[in-house]
DNA sequence: GTGTTTGCAAAGTGTTTGCAATTTA
DNA sequence: TAAATTGCAAACACTTTGCAAACAC
């Protein structure tokens, strides 16, 4: 059972149009597009620029903007999350579930730490009137 | 013994010049000022417009292109520490010893938390040819 | 005096927005 | 057809930079 190219990319067209619709989002062409880019393979970090440029070097034409409102469409529905780890760039990552970082800032590199593997004890009590909404780790790294 | 206004605020000055001197920066009036804004009480926390705002309420005249460079130098002398939670906005830190974040986002308000309160274990091995720079911990909050 | 620092205004970067044209259901 | 979405270009917020004037030593 050998799939041609055609057909693999009907079947990813339709599993993004499918996610799409339970997301409570029209498929537009240009969200399903950077769906089937997005979720093609497993864990992915972009940034509105890198998915910009991959979707533009597919040959397909989606711009800046949209790209820009779509990442937080999807951030909203929840198949996507930001990641804050620059100052001056933002970071969407794929896997939403629970889980950290590794950075290497001088490439704007994020590799993923699976939720279990790092523990992190001793969060006091926040400030009365404030509620932990959640605990993110950054581990910062360089080329050694 | 009881200090006049003038005295205190020639003792800030004389500190905060000494500080400069000894990072290897010179005490200009600029970074006089600001250096006593900043190490004038324990620890704090300041974007470059926020740290602006004050040395003008202040009736002190510092651009703010300067403020922008001083922070930086600043933080290149060991004398701030960056920290980075929001993707649209630079804090610095007057506090650069190991300590981690409360961070409320709608506010832009963080809280320090002290380095021996969190630990965090299991940081995974980084992939090979990178090194571990430092781990950060920002613990989100939100008003409850 | 000489090299450093400042302030201004302009440029730069990443991001958001208003709105007419287009597309989806 | 009605409502949602797109693309463009303009607007934005934050930050950096080039350069002449001012300053520190």
């Amino acid at each position: 059972m050998v799939k041609t190219l055609r057909e693999s990319a009907k079947e990813m067209t339709a599993a993004a149009t499918a996610r799409l619709r339970h997301a409570g989002l029209r498929p537009t062409r240009q969200r399903v597009e950077l769906a089937s880019l997005l979720f093609k393979t497993c864990d992915r970090h972009v940034t509105a620029e890198s998915l910009h440029d991959e979707v533009s070097d597919a040959g397909v034409k989606v711009s800046l903007a949209t790209v820009y409102n779509t990442l937080h469409q999807f951030t909203q529905a929840g198949l996507l999350r930001q990641v804050i780890v620059d100052s001056s760039r933002s970071y969407f990552d794929t896997n939403t579930g629970d889980h950290q970082h590794f950075f290497l800032e001088s490439e704007g590199m994020l590799i993923d730490i699976p939720g279990e593997t790092i523990a992190v004890a001793g969060v006091p009590a926040p400030p009365p009137g404030l509620a932990v909404d959640r605990v993110d780790v950054v581990v910062r790294v360089r080329r050694s």
